[in-house]
RNA sequence: GGGGAGAUACUCAAGCGGUCAACGAGGGCAGACUGUAAAUCUGCUGGCUACGCCUUCACAGGUUCGAAUCCUGUUCUCCCCA
């Protein structure tokens, strides 16, 4: 895929990429085909949706015709970035982190293409030109080239002063820099993006490349991505929202996007799909037109569901959601086989029940938490089921319910829902 | 080293000898209304074999018929002086 060289920062402003950018990136972008690369914090062993904005930074630049660099942090991840952060964090070891490099390295493969053309993508490991370096070398070798005034004047440090930063964390942005400076002279990667509370330790770098070697290297910032609820983007109540299907079904995931409030989807669609501008704006006019129909969050929710899992999946998320919210009733539910079942309700909670005690009867409070964990009280079971919040299959229930032989669909499974959102499954075996 | 203030449920924060499973606010969960939204209104928010019982107010003892409340010691936090 040799495409026309573009300059994508257009295409990324219209869409609200960009925050801050080093002068001269846009000649430069439009001039030749540019290496960019964007680092990655193996802090876990899965990306999050957070993530996917420097993936999308990354997909940008290579549909341009550039060359991407993923960077995994295997060297900087023991380090701990501070930017941010408001307490030191903690060192990972080398088993978890290579656990983690791995996991990362895989879900990038399925964005990036990394096999053909030119500009095709590539993976690098900070660490393996880290490890390499003694620390009188570091010190004398990059150490020398910058200033502690100049470290100290970031604000990801200056707001550390206080509380206080170990030198650990203060070197942080030298081994980030020194990675452009690598980048720079190994790979001829002049560009680096990133979200903007990296900027301090992106600008660290340029700064860096330009006093080492003279030559002049480039940056770009995405803003932070904030919900206009002002709550963290990628949390749900169930906690973050991983690309890692073991981690976040893509059921999970498609509701996640579907949930999004109006004021977010119109943000979130330009973030995180290729849609053109006049398609995003004509679906914006559909939205207002219609709003009940959320026309965006549909539409965001599956660009994103098939690129990350697939069409298939995709397909039964949507059932699974429309048996879940749509008015769907428990005659609809038993009329799904055992193996549709188990593929829309993939990824909700269960637990098993014997057949044995199942015939003997068990009374609705026991079946919420005694027998299966779901809720962590009797107390809590009978609180909501006062409050008229349990379901059985799709259908209220009382206190004094008792499971029975009509409420098995596929004959093994009972369907318990908590409010509209909650669901648990009873495997009856 | 000397002096002072404090530690209450998820968080903030009342209570200062019985009426305290503990005011109130925030958060969370649920119900109604809705668009699986927002706003609003309502209920719930220690456990249980549940109109009663049990375990909780930093920890360990003590005083008392009775303690989150009083006393002693311990740990921790904050402030002032050196």
């Amino acid at each position: 895929m040799f495409g026309m060289i573009t300059n994508f920062v257009d295409e990324l402003r219209w869409r609200g990429m960009i925050q801050d950018i080093t002068p001269g990136t846009e000649e430069q972008l439009a001039k030749e085909m540019t290496a960019a690369y964007v680092g990655f914090d193996p802090t876990a062993d899965s990306l999050h949706v957070g993530s996917l904005i420097p993936i999308m930074l990354l997909m940008h630049a290579q549909r341009a015709g550039h060359k991407p660099i993923a960077l995994v942090g295997g060297a900087t991840g023991m380090i701990g970035d501070p930017s941010f952060k408001a307490d030191e964090r903690k060192l990972l070891d080398e088993e978890t982190l290579q656990k983690n490099i791995d996991g990362i390295s895989k879900q990038l493969s399925m964005f990036l293409d990394f096999n053909s053309g030119n500009n095709k993508a590539e993976l690098v490991n900070n660490y393996d030109w880290m490890k390499e370096f003694s620390f009188i070398g570091f010190i004398r070798d990059i150490g020398k080239h910058i200033s502690v005034n100049y470290m100290m004047s970031k604000d990801s440090v200056k707001k550390r002063l206080e509380t206080g930063i170990s030198f650990t964390e203060f070197s942080y942005q030298l081994l980030q820099g020194y990675d452009f400076l690598h980048l720079y002279r190994e790979k001829n990667c002049l560009l680096q993006m990133g979200g903007s509370d990296q900027w301090g330790n992106i600008t660290t770098g340029t700064e860096l490349v330009r006093r080492v070697t003279g030559g002049s290297a480039f940056a770009f910032t995405c803003p932070l991505l904030t919900k206009s609820d002002g709550g963290k983007f990628g949390k749900t109540e169930s906690g973050t929202v991983w690309l890692d299907p073991n981690r976040t079904s893509p059921y999970e995931f498609y509701q996640f996007w579907l949930n999004a409030s109006d004021q977010d989807a119109s943000k979130l669609i330009r973030l995180f799909t290729f849609c053109e501008k006049s398609t995003i704006e004509d679906l914006e006019r559909q939205h207002a037109e219609a709003p009940h129909l959320r026309i965006l969050q549909e539409a965001l929710a599956k660009d994103i569901t098939i690129r990350l899992h697939g069409a298939e999946e995709y397909e039964m998320a949507v059932a699974a959601s429309r048996i879940l919210f749509g008015k769907s009733t428990a005659d609809d539910l038993k009329r799904l086989s055992e193996k549709q079942f188990l593929e829309i309700f993939n990824g909700v909670q269960q637990a098993t029940i014997s057949r044995n005690e199942f015939e003997e009867g068990i009374g609705i409070i026991d079946a919420l938490s005694a027998k299966t964990g779901f809720l962590k009280s009797n107390g809590e079971a009978r609180r909501d089921l006062q409050s008229n919040a349990i379901s059985v299959n799709k259908e209220k229930v009382g206190e004094n319910y008792t499971l029975n032989h009509s409420d098995l669909i596929s004959d093994k499974f009972i369907l318990l829902g908590k409010g509209k959102k909650t669901n648990f499954i009873i495997v009856v075996e």
